[in-house]
DNA sequence: TTCAATAAGTGTAAATTTAACACTAAGATT
DNA sequence: AATCTTAGTGTTAAATTTACACTTATTGAA
């Protein structure tokens, strides 16, 4: 049934989208969740979790209410990553995409698939397959985006547990940085930098020697921070 | 006269817009363009150059367009700086822009008011008036991108002539810094980069000894950066 | 034409940071 | 008890960064 089209215009006008990058990490490579399309276009292929605006939320509203909706995910790193606006971006009608990235502890959530979705998963950030629209496109620059700023900004915690050991954070650096980093010059700076707490707490369980368990302290960071600090690895 | 409402659609639909951020350097402080705005809302405001999106153009060819219209700019360096959502934005109804900043060098152009436009002129970043809609806030978005930028990003030139002087990139750098810089470690560290060509040429009628000009030479910077090089000041 | 004023242009040494590198310790499994 | 595996640790050389002052070229005034 065709629905009333009760909203009129002077002037054409574009739809409002946003589209989700989420990065989650497990100690291998870094990986994305991507969920299989229910409806058309590009039904039944892969991804970026997105939707349309609404009149009463502001893009970053809608991008968190994709995040729960489509994926369960609340409460986590998000930040705005650019707005796409190729007109013929997507087949039905001109739509632009203001596309954000998250960041998750992936063992914190089981990923649901949500409305309009057949099943998420998680895929390795080098073994995507051809993504629907341009999200292929906007996948790369969000890795571009998160491989420039993970240097000069403490977002890397952000996508481990609360606890970590300093094995499994320089992993993470090795992963998104995409290059080898020496443990002990890895472990005196980022020590030496004075915002990780070490906990009593241990691995247990391991076959060798446990592994202490550190967090990030956020509010000694913040001090650190005011006090003219820059966060630089 | 009212004029009719043509398009009609099922869900409501927010306005797209852009708005430009145009920074300029003469040797002092950094400035910004900003126009008078000739009809309402904010009417006899100074605003950013901005307009609608139109259904044939990409954010960015709309920011371009503006520049050429509302400043007479055209072909400098642009880029997408942050898309603004807040829902009250604008008082007329919901629109939402996507805002670009551009680096302009400022001797270059003759600034002409444009359409619905009343002036142009150049502030100095630290003594903008009280701007229209949240255009304060694109603006502080804006320098604080153009900050963080300048040091890994060979940016800065296009805010200078082709030919310039090394005292002129240093007060550039230092102006956009907010730091002052050492004379010497500043020409031993951007020369020793490689990609700064020195000209036969040099200034005229100073009252004191004559300058080199320099150029930007973007070939050799490409071939640096392919070979791994990173541009860090 | 000489002098004063002004900004251009230049090198070195000390301090700091970065990079390279290998063995011992602890816990689990056999 | 022996083996396997990863945690955890310090030193030295090299590279980079910082601090710092005088000579040179040009104009304009005396």
């Amino acid at each position: 049934m065709q629905q009333p089209k009760k909203y009129r215009y002077e002037y054409e006008r574009p739809v409002l989208a946003t589209d989700c990058v989420i990065f989650g990490f497990d100690g291998g490579e870094l990986k994305l969740l991507l969920i299989e399309r229910e409806k058309e276009p590009f039904k039944n292929k892969w991804a970026l979790p997105g939707g349309f605006v609404f009149m009463e939320e502001t893009t970053e509203e809608c991008a968190k209410r994709i995040l729960l909706e489509k994926a369960g995910i609340k409460n986590v790193f998000i930040e705005q990553l650019f707005t796409f606006s190729e007109i013929d971006r997507d087949p039905r009608e001109r739509i632009i995409s203001v596309a954000y990235f998250a960041l998750v502890d992936k063992h914190q959530y089981e990923i649901i698939a949500g409305r309009d979705t057949l099943k998420a998963e998680w895929f390795e950030l080098s073994m995507l397959p051809k993504l629907a629209f341009d999200h292929n496109k906007i996948v790369k620059t969000a890795f571009q985006r998160l491989k420039g700023k993970v240097s000069y900004q403490p977002i890397g915690f952000e996508l481990l547990n609360e606890k970590f050991t300093l094995t499994q954070l320089q992993a993470l650096y090795e992963s998104i940085l995409e290059v080898p980093i020496d443990k002990r010059n890895f472990r005196k700076k980022i020590l030496g930098m004075g915002f990780l707490k070490a906990l009593e707490e241990k691995e247990k369980n391991v076959a060798h020697k446990a592994a202490r368990f550190y967090s990030f302290d956020k509010k000694t960071y913040k001090d650190l921070t005011q006090k003219g600090f820059h966060f630089e690895l």
